[in-house]
Order: structure tokens, then C-alpha cells, then sequence
DNA sequence: AATAATAGTTCTACTTTTGTAACCAATTAG
DNA sequence: CTAATTGGTTACAAAAGTAGAACTATTATT
């Protein structure tokens, strides 16, 4: 709780809120222009290539959205053959949802498609700063990921409380 | 080299598409419930944090939202005494957008409350990592900036140009 | 001067997301 | 064994964002 904490945590936020809008305005209109999914879809099937398969509570907390929407979006992406319920032997209760490899492979091409405008801009900068960003990007990815999802709150055996 | 930065730009692309949800969960959802103002509302509030006044055409290009969305959203702030409009005495079909005082202020305790939650899971981490984090999230968004909101595209006079 | 182009507003229709509440089935607790 | 809790679905209402046409006013083009 030194001085200089405080003014790197704010200074992070303050650039995490800078950086927000930039993603949302790289990455929206294109899903919503060059594909046939919807944005919330995307993002389950995005957490569903990082973990293997998800009961639709994890699905919820991770992406905070309400379960009543997970279901919907899962209800769209198992349409597609993206995804697939698996009913848990252990508590016949939880739906785990695992990607299928239709799911990985369309995933795939899409995160081309949606990326597309992004990556001729990014072609554009020199090796050092496209060095920088590569590095700087998995670095807030990781530390994000593991400050932004508390593994406590989110997973199967101690689950997301509802409020 | 060329080989080398496809490998370093799919990385980016790969980082930045899991940034994105991460960060949308972290904010959206205090400014629904911590706030008076709508998600877009807000962006169009920091947007102009960082530059002192922009025309109507210039925030819809640098959110990528519909001129007609930003005469909504800009209406609430107005409403609120949070930006006022400037008409262009060149051009007086321009209205620019200018951050008051109390918008300004206001701006900030509004980052301090949505951010709460964040900045208690920051202060958790070591020194180390909170230090990465700074520098890493400073690289990410003044590259980003540069890279997704090209100047050609956004101005009309010459105003675009984000530095 | 006539015409085209631009900046912004208003309007309408639509999609997406959020937030509840009610409900069922399965599990757990007393 | 009841009673309470949990995981998930369904249904509905409301907020927010998207998209585009029609329109006014102003400026630029010719």
C-alpha cells in the first residue's frame, strides 16, 4: 500500500478504460457485419476454446451475463453445431458445454474475418512496436485474466453466487 | 521477418480478443449499476476527455457509432451539464462537443466507483506485477490508439489525428 | 443561381443485452 | 422423509445499441 502502487493501479485503469472502446469499436461491428452470430455468442465460444468444457453458471460468471442469456447463446451456437451439452453424470443438474471441433475450426475463420481490417493496420507498424504490442498484450491478458476471474468465484465446486 | 511479425500479429489478434470480454465485464456492468448514464454515454464522456472538443461526426467515427446515436447520447450529457455544444463559427453546420468543469469532475469520481471492485483486486497484487501491468496497458492502449483510429478516416478538417 | 455535398437532428424499426420472476428437476440439509 | 438449495430453462419487460431514411441548415461546386 506504498505511493507508488496507487499510482499504478490508477494509471491502469486509467488505460484500461482508454482501451475499452478501441476493442469494442475494432472487433463489434465486424462480428455483427461479417457473421451470422451475435457478439454474446462469440464471447461464450471464445471461453469455451480456453477452457474445455463449462457448466452455463462458469459460462455466466466468466462472461457476467445472466444464466437466462447463457442459455439462449448456447441455444444459438449448439444450432450451428458449434457446441455441445454434456450432462453431468455426477449431478444430473449441471450442463457442461463443450466446443465442438466445428466450433474450433469456425472460430478459427471467424477470428480472421473479424480481425481482418485490424491486421492490414497492424501490418503497418514497424517489427519494434509490433514486437512491443505483442508482448504487452499477453502480458495484460494474462495478469488481467488472472486478477478479472478469481478462480474462488467462478468455479464448479465453489460457484458464482447470484446476489 | 516476414514470417516473424504474421506470427507476432496473430498473437496480438489472439491477446486483444481475450482482453476485450475481460474488460467489458470489469466496467459495463458498474456503470449500469453504479451510475446515472448509459455504457455509451460514458465513452462518448472519455473520448472527450482526451481531446478538447470533437464535432458530433468526429466521436461517431472514433466509437464507430451512428451519427444518430451520438445526438442521443450527447443530449443525456447535456442534460447532466457534463459537455456543451459549441457551434462553429466557420462552419455552423458543425456542432462541437466540449467537456465542462463539472463533466470533468464528475468523470473522475465516476471512474473511482466503477472501478472500486478492479482496484481492490489490484492492490492484491505484488509490486512486480502491478509495474508490468502499468507499463503494459500504457504500450497497448497509446498503440492501439494509433493503429485503430487511423487520422485519414475520422476528421474532417484535420482534427483526427490522436498522438 | 442551381445543384450537390456535408453536418446534424429526428424518426422508426430492429437486434442485442439486461434484469426479473416463475418454474422444474436434482441435490443437499435438517 | 420433508424442506431448502442449486443449476438450468422459460417467459416477459425494459434498456441499450444499431441501422438507415427523411429532413433542415449550411457550405461547396459548377
Amino acid at each position: 500500500m506504498i505511493e507508488n502502487d496507487n499510482v499504478s493501479i490508477d494509471s491502469v485503469i486509467e488505460n484500461l478504460i482508454s482501451i475499452h472502446p478501441l476493442l469494442s469499436k475494432t472487433f463489434t461491428k465486424s462480428i455483427r457485419s461479417k457473421t451470422n452470430l451475435n457478439p454474446g455468442s462469440l464471447y461464450v465460444l471464445g471461453v469455451l476454446t480456453r477452457h474445455d468444457t463449462l457448466s452455463m453458471t462458469e459460462i455466466g460468471c466468466r462472461l457476467s451475463m445472466p444464466k437466462s442469456h447463457v442459455t439462449s447463446l448456447v441455444d444459438k451456437l449448439i444450432a450451428e453445431e458449434m457446441v455441445e451439452r454434456l450432462f453431468d453424470p455426477k449431478d444430473r443438474r449441471i450442463v457442461n458445454v463443450k466446443i465442438t471441433e466445428k466450433g474450433l475450426t469456425d472460430f478459427c475463420s471467424i477470428k480472421q474475418e473479424i480481425s481482418q481490417e485490424l491486421r492490414l493496420k497492424l501490418e503497418k507498424l514497424d517489427a519494434e512496436r509490433l514486437s512491443t504490442l505483442s508482448v504487452a498484450t499477453q502480458q495484460v491478458k494474462d495478469i488481467l485474466m488472472t486478477v478479472v476471474v478469481e478462480p474462488s468465484s467462478c468455479n464448479s465446486t465453489d460457484s458464482c453466487k447470484e446476489k
